[in-house]
DNA sequence: TGTTGGCCTGGTACCGATAACATAGTGGTG
DNA sequence: CACCACTATGTTATCGGTACCAGGCCAACA
């Protein structure tokens, strides 16, 4: 049904502008006027051009438009996964961010790999969007390139990446980490345990595993307890599998901790279901402060960044570089507060 | 940094196809034929357009294009979330099926409000998708207006709506509601109770609860054990919050059906942490088949919906009609397979 | 050798809006 | 009453591509 058939029989052709203006008796440069509510129209004019929108259903064609006019009216933004509740935070900020600047999301996913960014980026940028969102710090040269010969504003997020392509929001997810181990090992944890994904393809991930490291190192522990399990992101079922490994091989874990909270939340659930205590036989940690952390019970003990803030902020500083509105007495890099969130866990 | 001062001291204006073809010494329609695979240019021409189009850093305006070619190459998807991974994994869906077909998505989340579903409409349909998705029956009568008469093809799915716009690729959320609760009567529960959201603005919720209420008043049970807690999209929080609520009102309650799998974790991890046992002393099902059901100790009771393929499946019917490759033998109703999973929660 | 047909390539006219400037009317002011 | 400032509207020229048609070139064939 390309050609709906329903409500109406409708004209093979969408109407346009012009349509319109002949039917309110007006010019086409008078509709514009009327549908961007900065021009001066005539209040009797206007409702004419109204009318006339209503009984033939127009709808501007806002690409033409955006055609003469350089504006695209929309920013992207480039996330891992959409089905992660730290990234769907981030895009809430954005959009609530967003709101009343007459700019729309426009949301892309990669799956984790960089490549997939690249070519996300390739196709956004086709469509001129008038600032762009990342995710993470790691791009391809080719990505990089894209970005800073397109002529507007970058904010990478979720990273402090050493060389920005722009403007940055975000944190380091090695100090997040290590601030957590440094916090445990303050509560009496002495065996730490470390669970995350497989390959370097999750960057933020090998971040924090090096965090863990980090701080093992320079408190004189081991820190060779390490169980890589699967391709990031790593699931609840992973992180179950994942412990009772760490469980096999180093019986004695005091804690282990888990990339995510969703991992975590696997780990935990497993010790469960094989009757062991938690934090009593072992201690479970994990990385986010997802809601499945917060209400899980035992509760789990984690680290909360504040994505919704991540996403506000990017947001912020693109609007107000688009707009030319930017503040120069800010830096370029903005730092997200990370705590730790101390629940029943560990 | 709006105009992107870092990598090399780029013009101001962006290279366009003009800029391209005079570097290459060839037309305009030469190079737009070069990058659209289809037109016929000789090997020699094309590498002398590549190397033009690589120094100049040149990228396709996309939105150019589809002003005189009359096809923009996306479609519009609208989910009540994107945090959640039902709706997510038929975003995933989509994205898979649009693979290939030179379609990109375009995401777009209503926070469930149908009134914000119009807005997104509204907004989407100004820069002309060649098809849309909807997540849902249920409209307001200017999103059924502006649909039906913008010429494309769309595809409601997760409901089976009695006046459907175009395609539907869906389930009917009552009967599947109706199937758990057939099966756990089979299975001896007694006294239902039901959780989910206040209002009717889930509608997918309300149709649940109507599939609950209606299994019981044919078994000549009990219906009347609901409890309402909070705005959809209804929290592991509230879950909690909720089975307390029941079992204080209804102590006797034998199974607690929840809205959705969040709620049923929620509510299952509060009995656990009141030291009940499940389902020994208050049993817990749950609707959608999250992984945290799958996962969670006891594991959750639930009904299972092919979320991937009803993206899969809609993406398909929507990319069929835009290719004009409809087979009229296929109804406009696609009904998607549900199925119970019984687990240790109930 | 003339004709035919296929492959490349170019020229021109748009697609549907907005920018920029021009113009007509209107009321207030000295 | 001429002049000015201001409002409301129209005209023209794009924006950056693609559709469509025309034309040049060359090999194959009669």
């Amino acid at each position: 049904m390309s050609e709906n058939s329903s409500d109406r029989p409708q004209d093979p052709q969408q109407p346009t502008m012009a349509d319109v203006a002949r039917r309110a008796g007006v010019s086409k440069m008078t509709v514009s006027r009327a549908l961007r509510h900065n021009g001066a129209v005539s209040a009797e004019t206007r409702r004419n051009i109204h009318a006339a929108i209503e009984e033939l259903g127009y709808v501007l064609d806002q690409s033409a438009g955006s055609l003469s006019s350089k504006r695209t009216g929309f920013v992207a933004a480039i996330v891992p996964s959409i089905n992660n509740s730290n990234f769907s935070d981030t895009a809430r900020g954005i959009t609530d961010a967003l709101e009343d600047t007459g700019l729309q999301l426009l949301l892309g996913y990669t799956d984790y790999a960089i490549e997939r960014e690249e070519k996300l980026v390739e196709a956004m940028l086709r469509r001129r969007p008038e600032g762009v969102i990342l995710t993470g710090g790691s791009h391809t040269p080719r990505t990089r390139k894209l970005l800073s010969s397109a002529g507007i504003p970058v904010v990478e997020t979720w990273d402090v990446p050493s060389d920005p392509i722009d403007q940055v929001v975000g944190f380091s997810n090695e100090d997040a980490m290590a601030l957590l181990v440094r916090k445990l090992a303050e509560k009496g944890y002495r065996r730490f345990g470390y669970i995350g994904g497989t390959t370097e393809r999750d960057t933020r991930g090998s971040q924090r595993r090096t965090g863990f490291q980090r701080v093992l190192n320079e408190l004189g522990l081991p820190a060779d307890r390490l169980i890589s399990f699967g391709a990031p992101p790593i699931s609840i079922e992973q992180g179950g599998q994942a412990v009772v490994s760490m469980l096999a091989r180093w019986p004695d874990t005091d804690v282990v901790i888990c990339v995510s909270d969703l991992s975590a939340f696997g780990a935990l659930m497993e010790c469960r279901r094989r009757g062991l205590r938690v934090p009593e036989d072992v201690a479970i940690a994990g990385f986010g402060n997802f809601e499945v952390a917060a209400y899980s019970h035992p509760r789990i003990t984690t680290v909360d960044v504040e994505c919704y803030e991540i996403g506000r902020r990017a947001a912020v500083r693109l609007r107000d570089a688009i707009l030319g509105q930017r503040d120069p007495s800010l830096g370029s890099i903005e730092l997200i507060r990370i705590r730790v969130v101390e629940r029943e866990s560990a």
